[in-house]
Formats: C-alpha cells, sequence, structure tokens
DNA sequence: CGCAAGTGAGACATCTTTGTCTCACTTTGG
DNA sequence: CCAAAGTGAGACAAAGATGTCTCACTTGCG
C-alpha cells in the first residue's frame, strides 16, 4: 500500500508550497503562479498538480489563514481572565500569522458580492464575543461597538504587518503596538 | 481663441470622470478600464482620450488623494490648539476621502520596491509632527512611536472605510469610532 | 536492473486586458 | 449651413497569465 505514504509525503509537500506561496503574496499579492512557482522552488507544472488554479491556490491560503486564525483564538483562551489580557494573548498568537492575514483580508475586499467563506464568520463571531465580553464586563467602553472593535483589530493587523514589513517599525515591538493602541488608545492616561 | 475654453471643459471632465473611477475603484480595485469606462458614463476610447493608460489613471488617482490629503491637513490646522483635537479635525476633514485613502494605501503595497510617490513622504511628515507634537506636550503616551501612531491611523481609516462600504458600521460614526478608538483606545477610561 | 511515479522544461491554445486605430455620428461655433 | 472637434462603437494586434499537454529526466523501490 504505497498509497498511504504517497498522499501523506503529498499532503507535507503541499504545506511547504502553501506556506511558501503565503510568503510571496504576502509582500506581492499579484505575483503570477510563475513566481509562486519559482519562489517554492519547483516548477509551474508541479505547482498546478497541487492546486488546480490561482483560484484553488488563493482558497487554499485562506483554509490555511482560517485555521491559523481558529488556532490562535483557540491557544489565546478568550473566555479566561480580564478581556484585555485575553486580546493580548490574542494578537501574540496572531503575530506570525499577520502578512497572511493581510493579503487574505485586502484579498477578501475584491470579493464584494459574493459570499465570504464561512469561516470567517465564524472567526468574527468569536471576536465580537470576546469584546462583547469585556464591554459586559465594564473592561470596555461600550460607546465602540463590537464589530468596530473586531474590525479595527483587523485593521491594526493589517497596518502593523505592512509597516513592519516595509522597515518602518520595529517587528519585536508589533504585539505591544497593536495591543497598546487598540486598548488604551494614543491619548496618556492621565491626560 | 477656443484653446481656452477646450482645456476648461477638459479640465471638468477630466475631474468628472477620475472622481467616478475613484468612487468605482474604491469598491473594486481590480476593476478594468472598460468598467471604469462605462461607470463614466463614456466609451473606452474617451477614457483614454483623458488617461494614457491604467498606470496614468492610477496616477491620477493617486495625485487626487494626494491633493485630497493635502487640502484635509491644511483644513485640520494641526499647529493649533491640543493634539488631540487636530486629530478630530484631520480625520473628519479626511472622511470623504476615505474610499480613495484605502485604495491608494492598499494599491502602494505593491509598489513594495519602486520609490513611492513624493507626496505621501510629506503627507506622512505632517502627520508625524502632528503626533510629535501631542508627546511633547505630554498629551500623548511616548511609548508608541509618531510613524507607528500616523500607519493605525491609515489602518483605522481603511477598516473605517470597508466596514462603512459592506454596511457593517454606520457611515454617520465614522469619525467617532476611528478617532476614539486612535486616541482613547477601547479599555474604559477608568479600568 | 527495470519499472513506475514524480518532476522540470517547454510548447501550445485560450482568455483577458490593454493600447491603438478607424469610421460614422453628434455637437458646437462661426 | 458648414466645418471642426469630440464622441461612441467596434475592429485589431500585442502582451500577459492561465490551463493543458507532451516529453525527457531523475528518483526510489522491488
Amino acid at each position: 500500500m504505497s498509497h498511504l505514504r504517497y498522499s501523506c509525503l503529498m499532503a507535507l509537500d503541499r504545506d511547504q508550497v502553501l506556506r511558501s506561496a503565503a510568503a510571496l503574496l504576502t509582500r506581492k499579492s499579484t505575483a503570477t503562479m510563475d513566481e509562486v512557482a519559482k519562489a517554492a522552488g519547483i516548477s509551474r507544472a508541479t505547482l498546478h498538480r497541487h492546486f488546480a488554479g490561482r483560484d484553488a491556490l488563493v482558497r487554499a491560503l485562506e483554509t490555511l489563514g482560517i485555521a491559523e486564525c481558529e488556532a490562535a483564538l483557540d491557544t489565546a483562551r478568550l473566555d479566561d481572565g480580564p478581556a484585555g489580557e485575553a486580546v493580548h494573548r490574542l494578537v501574540r498568537a496572531l503575530e506570525p500569522s499577520g502578512g497572511l492575514l493581510a493579503f487574505l483580508y485586502t484579498e477578501n475586499q475584491l470579493f464584494e458580492g459574493e459570499e465570504q467563506n464561512q469561516g470567517w464568520a465564524r472567526i468574527d463571531e468569536r471576536l465580537v464575543g470576546l469584546f462583547r465580553r469585556g464591554q459586559e464586563s465594564g473592561e470596555f467602553r461600550i460607546d465602540l461597538t463590537p464589530v468596530w472593535l473586531a474590525e479595527a483589530l483587523y485593521g491594526l493587523l493589517v497596518s502593523g504587518a505592512w509597516a513592519v514589513s516595509d522597515g518602518r517599525v520595529a517587528g519585536k515591538d508589533f504585539t505591544y503596538m497593536i495591543v497598546e493602541l487598540l486598548l488604551g488608545g494614543a491619548r496618556r492616561a492621565g491626560a
């Protein structure tokens, strides 16, 4: 039964290709299939054997991004302790996926009419739930809707990922900057 | 001398086409020249008479966006009064340009290698100067760099513009949400 | 060794977008 | 009324990306 080994090996290769494609498309979202293949160190023909086409590749990246988000949401234990600390844990867990999420967030904006992947709705739900919990516990202000807070978190993740990749801010500050701005804002506490 | 009238009429038409293109590309950043032309109510041939090509159109949109930003920066009188209020005036002045800025911000991310338009550098400078002023006056915290605060403002503008255009948040809350989150954060003042 | 599977290189047709051009029609101003 | 300018519709080739296919080569395993 070489079939099992076959599919196993394929899965590994496929994942490596996917990671490499994510890394490239994060920097250049319009990269060609040929560029993606070269970046992965394989030929365009082999790339095509893994992913039926560009759409399939992007959809696979979306699935990967959703999986990483779900994993980060689990890791961050959103229901434990103060909501602010949960946000901190979440951003820290999301940091490695920042570039991929930036790509998918802007890419998703193109699918104006089409229904978005069910996975994002589920993630939105959990994120909104976290902010709502913070409001109900009196930790977060209630004049900013949970939906907006979730949206703002996405925006800050994108800004942060791009600013880091462009060298405008240091990568080590990624989590701190996002969490501090999202939770505390720019105004000095005493001011 | 019909030449003067000619150029004058052209300028008006050109500006209308530009606005319409901005409105369309804001929603669908990959729209083709044909779609842009149809959206403007003109033929593709005429569109080409106004803008040599897609690059020229995008560059013209960039120039428009820069001009609107500069105008907003002037209107907001960044050097007057508390920096926090200046930020509020700025976001309010920027609100009508939110969609266009979102388009240009994400579009600019594609020009990774190339040098960006000098105009953006000047705008960044003024924006960073505003946040620096707020820090020096003791109004803003100093553990978040002015560069990051400026970047975060861009990100929140993009998130806000998309959230409004997708109907996830109400358009009338645009300025309030962005300013309050940017300056005050999600955490309740007393918490 | 010999075979089967996977891969790389490249040819090829196709599709989309773009840029250019022509031609007929409409509008405008003298 | 007439001529000039602008416009719309469409044809056309060129360029870029994609998807498909073939063929030779390597690799791994019996």
